[in-house]
DNA sequence: CGTATTTGACCTGCGC
DNA sequence: GCGCAGGTCAAATACG
């Protein structure tokens, strides 16, 4: 091609390409530094698969040197595990509560809940009638009056997928509440649902009263939520979810929806067990979820605490600074403060399901309090990887330890074939992006 | 006028 | 059994 046109039109050529030059320039610095953050974060996550699993190993071993004795008994151990530490481990044990709840659980759930960690194999004994303890494997049905969806423990269970170590299906915790603690300044966060309010009561111990939400995108919908100022900092709004939604849900709503429910789900399994992934088969979401490729999303050591009996929480604190994720285990709180949006760009289809933001819906991407179908904006520069992804990746490294490739590999996959997946990552990283965004604003 | 919110009453579960 | 606290209901009210 003859490139030698009017000087004019050359003069025009020189800054279109000295432009695109530049842009060209930025463009590769851009991506050079999103492959250095990259490959840090990969070592990142790698180190953290190599600790995690470190400590599983401590634990078991822990677990074992102390009842050698019964092998096969899990439940009874599960009044000896009594140590604080373990509480919150053993989902819908008895740890830390009183014998007379116990003996109600078990009449009421025909016993045990199998929910401790299956340590190897031993556990098994006990649990495996209690997942169906329930005939009709419902065991809250009956009131739930049929709105289709009980709450993901009840059938989720079917889990075990192939497999891993899936201990059981853990019936007895009833309902799982995921609680978010984010720095809000608007009333409610914005997750992209419809809710009602039905009811507000000042609860003992917090001036703020609490303001019962009811999710009535559909009629029939039996989540709800719960918002309450934090006493001490009245700028965190803490808010819990219970429930899963019995219909579909705007991207930014699912995002949102799932990642709780993932969160509720590892309160619900265990943490260090592999239970049933995802949610409840009712949801809209594909049964198939629950094996979300093999891996199954649990924090190292989610902070569950029992609110009550059957209702386990699991804390999702996105206040703390980002620099830290660390779980806190004495405040039974996961510290996801800061949802990394690394190398996934490889989905930029998850850009797509960026949900409303957890942070603070009026002020961080905020300005649009519905922000239904906000592109995005997978900031790539955040770097502090989130401890409740990452226990996910760790599920995909440790089958071959060491493979980087394996790892980038199997998130990918991850990302493009599961959008709940996908889903649950766009909604931490924007909720994540969204609310250091109104802190920095 | 229809819908959403407020708010006091009521119900239920738990601890003593 | 009683009292307390959390959670829900539903009539009244506000709002668009």
């Amino acid at each position: 091609m003859d490139m030698s046109p009017r000087p004019s039109s050359c003069k025009h050529d020189n800054s279109n390409t000295n432009s695109q030059d530049n842009q060209l320039e930025s463009i590769n610095a851009e991506m050079g530094e999103a492959r250095e953050e990259n490959e840090r974060l990969k070592a990142f996550l790698a180190q953290m698969a190599k600790d995690y699993q470190s400590l599983q190993m401590h634990f078991l071993d822990i677990v074992q040197k102390e009842h050698p004795k019964k092998p096969a008994e899990t439940s009874s151990t599960l009044e000896d595990v009594e140590e604080p530490e373990l509480v919150s481990l053993s989902l819908g044990a008895s740890a830390g509560r009183s014998r007379k709840e116990e003996e109600k659980r078990k009449t009421n759930e025909g016993l045990t809940l199998g929910l401790h960690y299956k340590i190897d194999g031993s556990s098994s004994s006990r649990s495996e009638p209690p997942s169906n303890l329930n005939p009709d494997g419902s065991f809250e049905e009956p009131q739930e009056e049929d709105t289709g969806e009980p709450w993901p423990p009840n059938k989720t269970i079917e889990s075990s997928r192939n497999g891993e170590d899936v201990v059981l299906p853990q019936p007895p915790v009833k309902r799982a509440r995921v609680s978010v603690r984010a720095r809000c300044h608007a009333p409610t966060m914005n997750d992209g649902c419809q809710w009602r309010k039905y009811g507000q009561k000042t609860a003992k111990g917090n001036p703020c009263p609490r303001a019962y939400y009811r999710c009535t995108v559909a009629p029939a919908c039996p989540v709800k939520k719960q918002v309450q100022r934090c006493a001490e900092d009245t700028s965190i709004l803490i808010t819990t979810y219970e429930g899963e939604h019995n219909h579909p849900l705007p991207m930014s709503a699912a995002a949102m929806a799932s990642t709780t429910l993932a969160a509720a789900s590892m309160a619900i399994s265990g943490s260090s067990t592999s239970g049933p992934a995802f949610g409840s088969p009712v949801s809209s979401t594909t049964t198939s979820t629950a094996n979300l490729h093999g891996f199954s999303l649990h924090p190292p050591n989610p902070s569950i605490h029992y609110s009550s009996p059957y209702h386990p929480t699991i804390t999702i604190d996105l206040t703390a600074p980002s620099s830290t994720p660390h779980v806190n285990f004495s405040s039974n709180i996961i510290d996801s403060s800061s949802y990394s949006s690394t190398s996934l760009n490889s989905s930029s289809s998850a850009s797509n399901t960026v949900p409303a933001s957890w942070g603070d819906g009026s002020s961080s991407y905020g300005a649009q309090p519905c922000n239904k179908s906000h592109t995005g904006s997978l900031n790539l520069g955040r770097q502090t990887p989130d401890s409740f992804f990452q226990s996910y990746l760790r599920r995909a490294t440790s089958p071959t330890p060491g493979g980087q490739h394996f790892l980038t590999d199997t998130i990918a996959k991850a990302i493009v074939s599961d959008p709940r997946f996908r889903s649950s990552l766009a909604a931490a990283i924007s909720s994540h992006v969204g609310s250091r965004g109104a802190q920095e604003s």
